[in-house]
DNA sequence: TCCTCCTATAACGTTAACGTCAACGTTAGA
DNA sequence: TCTAACGTTGACGTTAACGTTATAGGAGGA
């Protein structure tokens, strides 16, 4: 397998434009894709994966593409934690970044729960709104 | 009662700057409210549950400010509909109306069903991300 | 009445998140 | 090999959603 894809393709895939391929490598919300000899830009499928997350955090989390880059920078602190504490020394600084880790995704639960809350108290109002539509049309026959 | 209150008031109130309340007015958000001969705008509560409301839309559901207007346009015109259908030429115009209404709230909650459902996948996402933090603290001690 | 603080309008400035255009090199099929 | 279609890098343009500044006039307490 080992499938690569040119930036046209991924756009279409996305739902995205290149343009905004290219300004979110930019931004370093994905990892810059290997090249061909001439430079054009090869895909993997993790990139489209990674794509798609970050469509689903903009469009359906509202983040911002800063927020969606601290995050990005958050998972691979985690990813690169994962081996290398042979030293006695670095095993308090590992905990701290954990430790530090551990608060900012809390606080990202406590948000995410907030908005569903927030989001539940909107889809009743929505449905309160629909039902009144409804009756007015029952009332005109 | 029927209290009024001066925009920085308001604002206080909201967590929205003055600017940004002037603007949502200009924009259409909210009716313009009474004035004093001066030309100082005096706020109801009804104004600032408004002002929340679409704190609330445009944070947590990460709506634009235009998605905002129409939909503001949308209750206008139900609030409206609900009397006023003497004539029978009116009724056949009104049951249009409504039924469009109709379409576009069925529209707006399959969108929210939609958000609902990708935020708790997002939610997942996130819990695992903290057990992996967690672990990763138990193996240090 | 005066003085200080608040408010109003108008107009220009700013930032994020891309769009668009130009100028040029790359790919791949006939 | 040639060429049409696609890709690359700048660089400037655009829009939404306000911020900021300037200028001028109201509110209200001593």
């Amino acid at each position: 397998m080992e499938e690569r894809y040119k930036i046209d393709e991924v756009a279409k895939q996305c739902g995205l434009t290149k343009r905004t391929i290219r300004y979110y490598e930019e931004l370093g919300l994905i990892t810059p894709p290997e090249r061909t000899e001439g430079g054009t830009r090869l895909y993997t499928r993790l990139h489209i994966e990674r794509l798609k997350q970050i469509i689903n955090a903009r469009d359906v989390l509202g983040f911002s593409l800063q927020e969606i880059t601290d995050f990005v920078a958050l998972r691979e602190q985690l990813a690169q934690s994962g081996d290398a504490y042979r030293q006695a020394e670095e095993v308090e600084l590992k905990r701290s970044k954990l430790l530090e880790a551990g608060q900012m995704i809390d606080q990202q639960l406590r948000m995410i729960d907030h908005k569903l809350e927030k989001m539940k108290e909107f889809r009743k109002e929505i449905e309160r709104l629909r039902k009144r539509v409804t009756e007015g049309l029952e009332k005109l026959q």
